[in-house]
This record gives structure tokens, sequence and C-alpha cells, in this order.
DNA sequence: ACATCATGTGTACTCATGTACACAAGAGCG
DNA sequence: CGCTCTTGTGTACATGAGTACACATGATGT
């Protein structure tokens, strides 16, 4: 008997009327970006990644640019929904500082991916000013719900103190124990 | 009387055997990648920037990413000296913080264009490792300079800080005054 | 002064990219 | 069942990139 050997190609085919397809195009943009960076994702990659043919992508996006910006504008927003629920949950100003230790260990350093996304989009940001809008964005709401427990200058302040704490410590050779992570927020907080 | 037009391309003429030129053509790139970033950095554009022919970019570098790592070890070299010097001249803890909050206001947040080629850098480095040894050694300098006046823990700490200050002072659409950064400097180090 | 050789330059080749656009295909309706 | 219009696809084109390499040119030793 023949055995059916199909191929991907082939499929494809088949797959005309695809609504969301659009949604998929842009998760596929940020796994290139991810993998890639913002220098490797092109028309073609993100065809591939997606498994689409490359006219799909001018046919949905007028522009690279303009999947870049939808691209980071999802994840701008999954990030920082994660901040919202790592601090919502927070009852008291303990508990709080508890959940950023924890948000910064499990969410942020846990996944250097994310902090490659942030990278890729400080840089994309300095020469679009789409992208620094989603930066200010994101910004934005780290600090509103950090504010919830905190006063706006501490706030602020911890924010920043965060992003240092966990560009240094993925960038380093010895990235820092959970310990160091406790101590450092901790001094700064309490 | 004839007036004398000299074009810069007959100019270009006379200037062979140029020792040093692959020195200037490393500052060159240097513009250009704080000017276009690294992903618009290319053979054409340093060699413009220059006012050499391209040509000569194949000459004196093997390849591009030769030109982006060497450009990116002096920028690193030259920040580090900054770094070296404020710090250098503190006597006391007092006025080694005072240092910290000046490098900050005057050379960092002063100077963006500076933050630019260091989110440059940390792109970069995700995929090259030579650059991560290039930021490696840099950040490695920097907490050696504070490490002259603060115990180690203290200085990995400030120096993450500082990272995350100017990032989200630069990033911000209101920067952090000198008053904020005195504040957060010394809530953390007094 | 001339020959030789390291140094420097112009040009051309190949390749990947963004984008346009003519065409195919299927959904929805009469 | 066919007609039409939105939706989707394959391909081709212009552009700009990295790099190779044949050639020019000036320094240097005799």
């Amino acid at each position: 008997m023949m055995c059916t050997l199909v191929r991907m190609s082939d499929l494809k085919r088949t797959r005309r009327h695809d609504p969301g397809r659009r949604d998929r195009l842009i998760d596929a943009a940020l796994e290139v970006i991810a993998e890639r960076g913002v220098a490797g994702t092109t028309h073609r990659e993100i065809a591939r990644a997606a498994d689409v043919p490359l006219g799909s992508m001018t046919y949905h996006f007028a522009s690279l640019d303009e999947v870049l910006a939808e691209a980071f504008t999802r994840h701008a927003s999954a990030a920082a929904d994660v901040f919202d629920e790592r601090l919502g949950a927070a009852t008291d100003r303990d508990t709080a500082i508890e959940a950023v230790i924890q948000l910064i260990r499990d969410d942020l350093i846990g996944s250097p991916k994310d902090l490659v996304m942030a990278v890729e989009l400080y840089v994309a940001a300095a020469r679009n000013p789409a992208l620094r809008a989603v930066t200010q964005a994101w910004m934005q709401r780290s600090r509103d719900a950090l504010e919830r427990h905190f006063d706006p200058t501490t706030a602020r302040e911890v924010d920043a103190l965060i992003e240092g704490l966990v560009l240094h410590s993925v960038l380093s050779t010895d990235p820092m124990t959970p310990e160091q992570i406790r101590h450092a927020v901790e001094r700064y907080l309490r």
C-alpha cells in the first residue's frame, strides 16, 4: 500500500480564509524577534515561523515596522499583565515587597528571553517614535502597579532598581542569587 | 583669477599611506552606531563617515563584526575611564556618593548617546559572544571602581541601580531631576 | 633612477530583502 | 448553479548589502 506522505507545502494550500491569521503572525513575529533579534526579523522569517506564504505578510501588514510595533505592543501588554497580577494579589506593604522579589526572581531573571525582548524594544524605540510610546506605556503600567503599594517616588525608584538588577544579573557571568535579590530589594524598601 | 575649488574626492586621492586610518575608521563606526544604530551601520556608511573609499573597509577589517567588536571595545573602555576618574578622585565615602551622583547626572543622563550605545551593545551581545565579553569587562570595571569605596555587595547593587535609573530616566517622558537622582542614590547608600 | 613590494582603491558579483501586483480561489448570494 | 467580490498567493523587481579581487600607487632599498 501507499504511504500517504503529505507535505507541509501541500497542506498550506488548503488553508484559505484563515481568520486570526494576523494574530498568529504577530505571535510568530515575537518568536522570531526573541530568537534572532529585530535585526534578523524579516518578512520571510516570520512567514516561515508561521508556516504561511510570503505574500500573506504584505497582505496583513502595510510594512515591517507595523509588524514590529504590533508585536512589541502585545509583548509589553503581556509583561505588564504579569506585573499587575503579582502586585495586585498583595494586600499590604510586606506582601508587596515579597511580590516584587518573586517577580524579579521568577518572571524576570527566570526568563531571560523577556529581557532580550525589552532591550530589543529599547533599541528599536530609540529610532521609532511609535515604539517609544509603547515603551512609555509599559513603564507607566509598572509604575502604576507599584504605586498601589508605595508612594510615587518610591515606585519610580524601585521600578528602575528592578530593571537594573535584572539587566545586570542576566548580562553578568554570575547571576544574582535569590538571596542577593532579596537583600537588594529589602535594603531599599525597608 | 581662478578660484581654487578643491573637491573632497580629489583630496582623497592624495591620502595614500595613512597610518592611523584604522583608528579613525573605528571612531567613524562609533559615530554611525550612535546615529543610526547597529542596524544602520554598514561598510558603506562607515566609509562615508570617515571619507574613505569602500575598499578600505575590507582592507582593514576582515568583517563587519570585527569593526563592531573593536568599536564597542573602544567605547566601553572610554566609558569605564570616566567611571574610574570620577570615583578615583573621591577620598571618602561621602565624596564617593557625591561622585556617583555627579556621574549619573552629568555623564550618563547628560549624554543619552552613551546610553544608546550601551543598549545597542547589550542587544548585539545577546547574539555575539565576543561582544558579551566586552560587556562583562565593562561591568567589571564599573564594579571595581565602586569597590574602592563600597563593599562588593553594595557595589554591585549600586551599579545596577545606576543603570536602571539612567535607563528609565532617559526612556521616560519626564526625565529625573537632579534632586530625584540624589534622593535615590542617598536613600540607598546612607 | 629604477625595481619591488606592501599598501590602498575601484568595481563588479552574488545574495537577501521589502514591496508591488497580477492572478487564483473560495464565500455568499441570486 | 454561476456570478461577483473579498480574501489570499506566487512571483518578479528594484535596491542595498557584504565581500572578493584585479589593479593602481607610492614607499623603500640598491
